[in-house]
DNA sequence: ATCGGGATTGCCT
DNA sequence: GGCAATCCCGATG
């Protein structure tokens, strides 16, 4: 099975340059103890659209790969399985491009499902994203401390939290943003912790609090990317597993909606009842878990 | 004005 | 594998 050959990845490997000003310590933190002021995010977009205006930042591959606003335009749970593979791009203040392929995702329906947001139908200051066009952005704060992404997908108040990804371009970049926040001294990352988990992945790619309410088919600073250098994803490499962190919500606690790419290293956190699960019924493949190694670079990646 | 809980992470044992 | 850190958000009075 292709997406699991053993076969290094090699053109997506070249690391852009890692210069200082992508680091940025200060701002970093400022956007993260950002209240939610209708000011605060009103300058947050007048930033955006003066970028847009001056710059040519698309290459013309980019132009050819990036997902266009109707791609988000589809089921919550379709939407979430259908980022699997997909690479996020961010194009940082200095001009560095950061990238990341999709591997983990969670869908969060509105309405019945009783653990997002919002549930009920209840739109606040908080998630009126969710409520937004379809690849809306919604970034929200966790615990105080940390961030979470998501993209609103179509259905009343749904949203995909994005959990991992496999880091693809701009490690260095990303190992910094992500020790800025680490015990000094701490041993360094490897590249497969860069971007394994939900919060992990907003530090790594530098996404800030106020890209709340972004579209992803239209920002200049974020988008969306098909990989041309792997094969599409099948339904047979997704493993479907109750969600994350949600225990408290009764039934709905156990919907599996989180969707991961099986057998990839960069998963946050494996479930082997739902893959047993989720992967009968398919031929198994002749790889088993022994197979898996730590290398990032080895896994679902088909050189083209 | 106050209070309770949270779609997580990192460090320690 | 346990648990503290840390503070915003939304509900309630």
């Amino acid at each position: 099975m292709m997406l699991r050959g053993k076969r290094k990845m090699l053109a997506l490997t070249t690391l852009a340059a890692a210069p200082e000003q992508a680091v940025n310590k200060h701002e970093n933190r400022t956007d993260l103890t950002l209240k939610v002021s209708p000011a605060k995010l009103k300058k947050c977009e007048n930033a955006q659209s003066a970028e847009t205006e001056q710059s040519n930042y698309l290459t013309k591959s980019d132009l050819q790969h990036k997902l266009a606003e109707d791609f988000f335009n589809q089921s919550c749970i379709s939407l979430a399985k259908a980022f699997l593979g997909k690479v996020l791009v961010r194009r940082c203040a200095d001009g560095t491009e950061l990238r990341g392929r999709i591997v983990e995702t969670e869908a969060y329906l509105g309405g019945e499902d009783k653990a997002s947001h919002s549930a009920g139908g209840k739109r606040t200051e908080r998630n009126t994203a969710m409520f937004m066009k379809p690849g809306t952005i919604y970034v929200y704060t966790i615990y105080g401390i940390y961030l979470c992404m998501n993209v609103s997908s179509e259905g009343e108040g749904a949203a995909v939290l994005l959990r991992s990804l496999e880091p693809l371009q701009g490690q260095p970049v990303m190992r910094q943003l992500r020790a800025a926040r680490r015990k000094e001294g701490a041993r360094q990352l490897k590249d497969k912790e860069l971007c394994n988990g939900p919060s992990k992945l907003c530090q790594a790619l530098n996404i800030p609090r106020c890209f709340d309410r972004r579209d992803l088919a239209s920002d200049p600073e974020v988008w969306l990317e098909k990989d041309p250098h792997t094969n599409p994803v099948e339904p047979h490499d997704i493993v479907s597993a109750p969600r994350i962190g949600i225990e408290s919500h009764g039934e709905w606690a156990k919907k599996p909606w989180r969707f991961y790419l099986h057998g990839h290293p960069c998963v946050s956190v494996v479930n082997k009842e739902a893959e047993r699960q989720s992967l009968s019924g398919n031929v198994m493949n002749n790889l088993g878990p022994s197979d898996v190694q730590s290398d990032t670079g080895q896994h679902n990646v088909k050189r083209t």
